[in-house]
DNA sequence: AATATAAATGCAAATACTTGCATTATTGAT
DNA sequence: ATCAATAATGCAAGTATTTGCATTTATATT
């Protein structure tokens, strides 16, 4: 779908500067294609130049903040990235096992009370479901039945 | 609404031992009667007898665990705890400011696709909204307007 | 009252992540 | 190509919270 170059023009139009740590984690995210831990892309930087781990996470936020990027939290708290490949706002369905990531193109806020948001301005949602998949499920069944 | 004798009985009915530490917790949860971060329940349990942080955050857990005492988690990731007063499943809007906490009497969970969630078992639901309250806003204005 | 058992605690070390600040690199304008 | 403005970076120290393990305590039973 997205390309390095592509990417890049993102980066441009939210007049986010080019830098080769940047480059380096989109490449990163490119190649796995799938969630990745900060971890994972700050090792995967590092064997290619010097970085530190709080620019990765600076620059994950800030591409997470622009769309260019998308997030999710595992329960424990640890986060995983992907290149966002959707349009719009949406929220996932985790594995509780595997950290499987399930989209879910719906949003909670829609369904609240107007009358309370009323009261409240700049209103963001934090949504997010967790659930043993099929596969986790049965992976279990049998590890217990032995 | 409710008092220490109360809480003990809770305890009693969840087989959680009624140790002094949970005791002065809850204590000193009541004679706040408001939302109240760890460290300040820590600061309080420590003034009246040796205790451990991790002791603090185990007993917070298990106590919310099991219904006793209620979490929200403000964005930057600190949680707020307090008695909890109410029944059943429910969530909260924070504001982003003072922390004011607003109880929203309804779960997103029910208006999720069956057949997304029929692929999952044990789901658990994470919701909160995030905004400025209208106190907050004034303040802000005026602040700004200075 | 003595005791067995399971749960709670203290301690030390680890976790993921954040922040302040001085230095450096990218960018658009000259 | 040079340069000024601004954003990004590295470093060091900080945050809240968690975890493993050995010791202690609360509780139900005798």
């Amino acid at each position: 779908m997205s390309n390095l170059a592509e990417l890049e023009k993102m980066m441009a139009k939210r007049a986010l500067k080019q830098t080769r740590i940047r480059r380096s984690i989109l490449r990163g995210l490119l190649e796995k294609g799938d969630w990745t831990t900060a971890r994972d892309i700050y090792e995967y930087v590092k064997t290619r130049q010097k970085v530190d781990f709080s620019t990765i996470y600076r620059n994950l936020d800030t591409l997470t903040a622009t769309g260019i990027l998308c997030r999710v939290e595992r329960q424990d708290a640890v986060s995983y990235y992907t290149i966002n490949h959707h349009e719009g706002h949406h929220h996932h369905l985790i594995c509780k096992s595997c950290q499987k990531v399930v989209l879910l193109d719906y949003c909670p806020l829609q369904a609240i009370d107007p009358q309370i948001l009323e009261n409240f301005s700049n209103v963001e949602c934090k949504f997010d479901l967790y659930g043993f998949c099929r596969e986790c499920q049965e992976q279990n069944r049998n590890t217990n039945a032995k």
